[in-house]
DNA sequence: GTGAAAGCGCTAACAA
DNA sequence: TTGTTAGCGCTTTCAC
């Protein structure tokens, strides 16, 4: 176990001045070029590696900024994350992950820390029910919501709006013949589970089927929600077909219909929503709502970069996407 | 925009020495009550932060480890993190997460710039053929290598015991019938590519099915390879069952032949590596080889938070699971 | 071209 | 019980 090599022992070793090797370290122009040299060849050799601390506490900002998701299992999620790492990994920012659950405390608690380490920013997905950034009273990170929009918070926030895209996924399954069409989704604390509701009961309206209470299920946007209910509507038999408002509902619905042996794409008809690679290849192609993840990602980035970001609401638009399922047979 | 909250801009507020703060909020006992409650109410009303920079300056280790994949979206990947984003959460660690795409540089700068954050440890999937964390000459940080073994690194190493498992992959197929048997894995360069070619070759030995060199391919473990080689193997139509030797190779391989429009369960029988969720669902259950991810991912983060692993090796053992795949017919 | 001093926020050690 | 001092590693400012 060596000494922690700073700048002060290198300038020991070498009997000059801490500053000396700090301008040549740093490529300040005023440093005999021998001088330079020798220093850089000593830093390299001892494998100097400069403290980022230091830097931070003379009030330099960090380079570090922070990912808040549910999960990071589900594709879509993944998919942001990774697109989100090479982002930042571009702009030299380091990224720090946390896992929610989709539960308060620990959306509290990650805030917390990345305030702690002076994280530039964070890009979270607000947890159900939360006041989202609200409970950051000096804010001085930048704060970017994403999927959701939470509580009465004026950061800027990414929506997806897939209006048209469910609207189609009722109509799509009405010109298949479909008259008892179930829907799962979250429930009304979540602004995105209001909206995706009545979404999908205007399409029915607009696809002239009628409306079923009983078809109807809201909850929190778990799997477990999301098998559950699924379970329920191939229990009960009233459905033929159902529209899936949300990723984790979508992949836990999906599920609960593999394990009980019925195909998504057979006579009863599963309309997925995000676009995992799999879902190609689900009994022939599972028709979905694909949301342009990549595109998501890349303007979180961009407006967390940014200096101030207007508290906007930027929209991108999801799009059914129509697979043939099993070849009628 | 106000003045950030310091101990000692509170200790100002509040008329008293900073250290009385300090103690205060860290619950040093010779407080006193009345000090101490109004310390913390002050602090609480200001939204003071404690600043983690300045502690790390202190000699304190931080709080932060490091996590180096080829990439997330793999879900063997995806859940690995996941697991692991759990568990120091658990320990109230942080995790940066880095995105290497096994490229070498990418490896070398995420090392670099996690030593500049103090970073406690790492833990990290080797890119092929690189020195690890040999370039690491002053290693302040614990590190714990992944799935593959990187050069004369001396760290503690996490492998998968895949010999069984792929000798079983092999009689598995052979049992029903195959005789021109492929194998897609990586090269060389990976000590995992080399004994699990290895092992292929001894299952088929075992098996008494001969080896067809020309359905023998090595690469890169990346998906495209893995897709390529397929696509080959689908082409010339020498093979009637192939096996995959990696998690990458194994995805890449089964979107081309779904690509293709290849039953990967039908009379051409794949057998994968790793066992995403929707393996099970396609084609009526892909059979592949299954990893214990999370336990994995357990160990990693009990060697990385241990005080000096000893630089041993931990194999956790794969296993085969077989699934009924497409119904004769 | 080089050096000395100061200060970022915090706490251990000593002083009162 | 409370306060003062010093120093962690670094760079900005001012002197030489």
């Amino acid at each position: 176990m060596s000494e922690r090599v700073t700048i002060k022992s290198i300038a020991r070793d070498l009997g000059i001045s801490h500053m000396t090797v700090s301008r040549a370290l740093s490529g300040h122009p005023s440093v005999l070029k021998e001088t330079r040299e020798a220093v850089q060849n000593r830093a390299r050799e001892l494998g100097y590696v400069k403290h980022a601390a230091a830097n931070v506490m003379r009030g330099q900002t960090t380079r570090i900024v922070g990912l808040l998701l549910p999960n990071i299992v589900n594709e879509f999620y993944a998919r942001f994350a990774n697109t989100m790492a090479l982002a930042c990994e571009a702009q030299s920012l380091q990224l720090i992950i946390h896992l929610t659950g989709d539960e308060a405390g620990a959306e509290r608690q990650a805030l917390a820390r990345l305030n702690e380490v002076q994280a530039q920013g964070v890009v979270m997905v607000p947890v159900p029910g939360s006041d989202g950034a609200m409970t950051l009273k000096p804010r001085p990170m930048s704060v970017v919501q994403l999927i959701r929009q939470s509580g009465a918070d004026a950061a800027p926030t990414i929506l997806v709006d897939d209006d048209q895209a469910l609207q189609g996924a009722v109509a799509h399954l009405a010109e298949k013949g479909h008259r008892a069409i179930a829907y799962i989704g979250a429930d009304s604390r979540l602004s995105s589970g209001q909206s995706r509701l009545a979404s999908f009961r205007a399409g029915l309206e607009r696809a002239g089927v009628a409306e079923r209470p009983e078809l109807l299920f809201t909850g929190t946007p778990t799997a477990e929600i999301g098998a559950q209910r699924m379970r329920q509507v191939l229990g009960d038999g009233a459905a033929t077909a159902l529209v899936c408002g949300g990723v984790e509902i979508s992949n836990g619905a999906l599920s609960a219909m593999m394990a009980a042996g019925v195909s998504p794409t057979g006579p009863f008809d599963l309309v997925g929503y995000g676009d995992p690679s799999f879902y190609a290849w689900i009994g022939g192609g599972l028709t979905t709502i694909g949301v342009p993840v990549e595109r998501l990602a890349h303007k979180a980035v961009e407006l967390m970069v940014a200096a101030s970001p207007p508290p906007r609401i930027h929209r991108f638009e999801a799009a059914l996407i129509v697979r043939p399922g099993s070849p009628p047979g």
